[in-house]
This record gives C-alpha cells, sequence and structure tokens, in this order.
DNA sequence: TCTATTCTTGAATAAAATGTGAACAAACTA
DNA sequence: TAGTTTGTTCACATTTTATTCAAGAATAGA
C-alpha cells in the first residue's frame, strides 16, 4: 500500500503491458487507460497517482490534450512516449508542462531511470547515488566512470552494460536477461552482441575488467573476486 | 527493486504495530506473528522474508527456541528485542546466531539503523533462497556452491545435477528420472552419461561427495550421512 | 567362491559455448 | 556531406563441457 501509482496510457495494449511490467518489477503500482478520456477518468477519481506515463498519438483525445487539461488541476509529473519519426513538438510539449520525453522504443532500465529521477524530484526522495565496487565507481547522473579514481571513457550501452552489471553484482545475469534490460525492447538481435560489449568493457576496466566473469553456459556475473 | 520482507514476532500487538509502523516508512513490507509457532509456521511458508525480528519472552515458543529451530535450516539475519530489565542471556543468544540484539524501548532510528546495517551486511539486498545441506550451499542466482565455505567450481551440468540432488535430499533416484529431470527432454544417450557427471560431482565435492550414495541396480541418492 | 551384473574411472572424442578481430551499418558531429 | 564514433553481425580460433567407450572394480546371488 506504500507503493506509488503511475498511470500508463497508451492505445497499444501491447505497450501497456510492457512499460507495467518494467513498473511492477520496480515496486510500482500501476493502473492503465487506452485513451485520452479514460485517463482523465481515472486520474481525477483516483487521487493517488503519483506520476503519469503518456503516449502522444492516441484516439479521442491525443497527448498534448490530456496535458492540458490535467495542469488546468494539477502539477502532477507527466512523461510523454513519442514514437520514432513521430512529430513531436517538445518545445509545445515542455510548454504545456510535460517533464520528460521518452521516444519508443526505449529500454526497461531507462524507462525506470527516468521515473525514479522525476519522482525523486518531485517527492524529494532520496537521490540517486553513486555506485561504488571493488574500485570501480559508477554515477548515473554524470554518466561516468571511474576506476581507482582515474576517469574511463565507456560509451553509451557500455555505460548501461556495466552499472546492469554492478547493481545486479553477484548474481549470474543470462543473456536473454541482459537483453531484456538492457536492450530496447524491441531488439531481437543476436544474443553474441553482448560478448562484443563485455569484450570491450573488459578491457577497458583494466585488471578489474576480471570482475565480469564468465558463467558458462548461463552469462556473466560481475563480482569482486576472492578466489 | 522489490521491497524486503521483515518478520516481526511479538506477543504484544501494540509493539508489533509500532514496528511496523517504522519498518513501513522506511519501505519494507513486513509480516506478523504473535508467537514462536506462527512465527516458524510463516518463516518456513514464505520464503521471501530477509530479516526476523523476535521477541525473547514470548508464550509456546521463547525466541531463544525459534531461533534455534531455524537456525537449522537457514542463515537469515535474526534481530532479537530484550524487553527491560529481562535477563537476556546475550551469549546464549550469539551462540545460536542472533545477530543483534535491541533492547526495549528503543527508537524507531535504532531500529532502522540496526535493520539497514544488517542486511547490508548480509547483503540479503536480492539475495535468492540458498539451498544448504550438511556443509555444502548452493546458491542459484549466483550459480555458485560451497563446501564448507570454500567455493567450488562447477560446470552446467554438474550444478543442475547437484542442485537435484540436494532438492531431493534423501530420495532415490532413478537414472531415468534424473535424466527427465536434469537433462533436455531431447536427450536419449545413455544413461551411463549419470555416472560420468556423478563422478565429477564427487571429486569436486572432496569428503562430502560421499553424500551422493549410489543405489545398486537403482541410481543415485544425495543424503547427508551417519553410518 | 564363482559368475553375471552393475558401477567406477580415465581417456578419447564430440559437441557446445565463448573470445576475438574485422567488416559492416547506423548514429552522431562537425 | 564527410568523417567519427558506436553498435551489430559474423566467422573462425579457442576453451570448456558433455558424451561415449572400454577396462577394471565392486556387488549380489547361487
Amino acid at each position: 500500500m506504500d507503493k506509488l501509482k503511475i498511470l500508463v496510457v497508451d492505445d497499444e495494449i501491447r505497450l501497456r503491458k510492457l512499460v507495467k511490467d518494467f513498473l511492477h518489477k520496480n515496486g510500482y503500482d500501476v493502473v492503465e487507460a487506452s485513451d485520452g478520456v479514460e485517463a482523465l477518468d481515472l486520474f481525477f477519481s483516483d487521487k493517488s497517482i503519483s506520476l503519469i506515463i503518456c503516449d502522444i498519438m492516441m484516439p479521442k483525445l491525443n497527448g498534448y490534450e490530456v496535458v492540458k487539461e490535467i495542469r488546468h488541476y494539477s502539477d502532477i509529473p507527466i512523461i510523454m512516449l513519442t514514437a520514432k519519426g513521430e512529430e513531436s513538438d517538445e518545445l509545445q510539449g515542455y510548454d504545456l508542462g510535460v517533464d520528460e520525453y521518452i521516444s519508443k522504443p526505449f529500454s526497461p532500465r531507462i524507462l525506470v531511470a527516468r521515473v525514479e529521477a522525476i519522482l525523486r524530484r518531485s517527492h524529494a526522495l532520496a537521490s540517486s547515488q553513486i555506485l561504488s565496487v571493488g574500485g570501480i565507481s559508477i554515477d548515473p547522473d554524470a554518466h561516468e566512470v571511474k576506476v581507482d579514481g582515474k576517469q574511463v571513457d565507456l560509451s553509451y550501452k557500455e555505460f548501461e552494460l556495466l552499472q546492469y552489471f554492478m547493481i545486479n553484482q553477484g548474481v549470474a545475469l543470462s543473456r536473454e536477461k541482459i537483453l531484456n534490460q538492457v536492450w530496447n525492447y524491441d531488439y531481437y538481435g543476436d544474443p553474441r552482441t553482448i560478448d562484443t560489449h563485455v569484450k570491450k568493457l573488459r578491457s577497458k576496466l583494466g585488471e578489474k575488467g576480471d570482475y565480469i566473469k564468465t558463467i558458462w553456459g548461463i552469462g556473466y556475473k560481475f563480482e569482486v573476486g576472492q578466489e
């Protein structure tokens, strides 16, 4: 009952389910609406909603109209989803009071990270902290990694992957799981892509690259090793 | 990230409510038991409990007896509550495996601080249900096996096989059954393959390899041996 | 004790998974 | 647009694991 409730508005049921799953796994309650009218109904009848994630392109009322309506009465944080190639007039959106844009397709990690960041801002929750394990420290806000205090340049994917590894320190992660969390939800490519990224990560981390262990037949595990 | 669940055991309903409130506010899920018997029932039926806070003085089973029983099967962190003026034989408690004592009355901050410290220590943060029998413990999440606390490297199949044995501790398993459970359903090879894996398992487990007993004409059985 | 089975073991072979470098494609910058 | 960086795929080398096999040891029963 302590969970924060998020309203997800999208006309695609598949995408709603997807988003709902990600958020559930991260400890949020989710209510769904399939169009703008339903969204407004839900929002005005349920005062416990803490954040809205809303697609732009929808039947009946589009995303901007929903935002406009809600902003007459509430400062609730709103994240807009924009489809690829969609004419997202972000400036208009920010004027209306949209807090953040996320473009589809996104990765689960990104979605959840944005949600947390916004809730942190509005709910004055604890700020995100620097993750530091075995001499590797990673700053999500600055998107910066240091190994023994020395900064290391990682690409975007490498950073995301390392962060996921470090958050799940000590847990054996299958390639499938990694793909599902770190890659966009529409990625159905070769799992061996991960191997290549791991290779690069290991080499960029130097000695500490050994923290990323290979679990034969399964995947990888980040572990600061005794042994 | 899912909330960690804490079992609170105390016969005083007021105190349980109090503790529950503190923990709730700090982001934990709480289940309650009002005496030792109920506590054991709950603990053994709910594998997701990460920590136990337990009063000493209780009807039916007192705190120490609860700890003793639980310690046969689990290393879950346990915090004992001692009433003021109560004769808390702390030495006995620590011997049994109590992680921490908190004496009543305590302040919310202290309670929560201790809980966090212990969870951090035991990094039960997202830890799994470790299966532990006769000095062999097996962690499915980390895909890691320890014999007397020392890590042992097993291949994937070896790991699966050992896990199956341990789950079916004390049960004689035919080769056919093992093949059906541990091997892919499309495997129609030589059942003797199992023998080879058993051989390797036994040798990697050292002395404790003897736990895997041969049942002549049938198969194998995992049993922590008296004899 | 002897014999027919059933297991154990080690070595050989087959199969599977991973590491790596390079090529290509896509996204981003200047 | 050209030039870079980043992400993905692929093929092949390498490593690790799984399976088979056969000889020798152990077991149960007569």
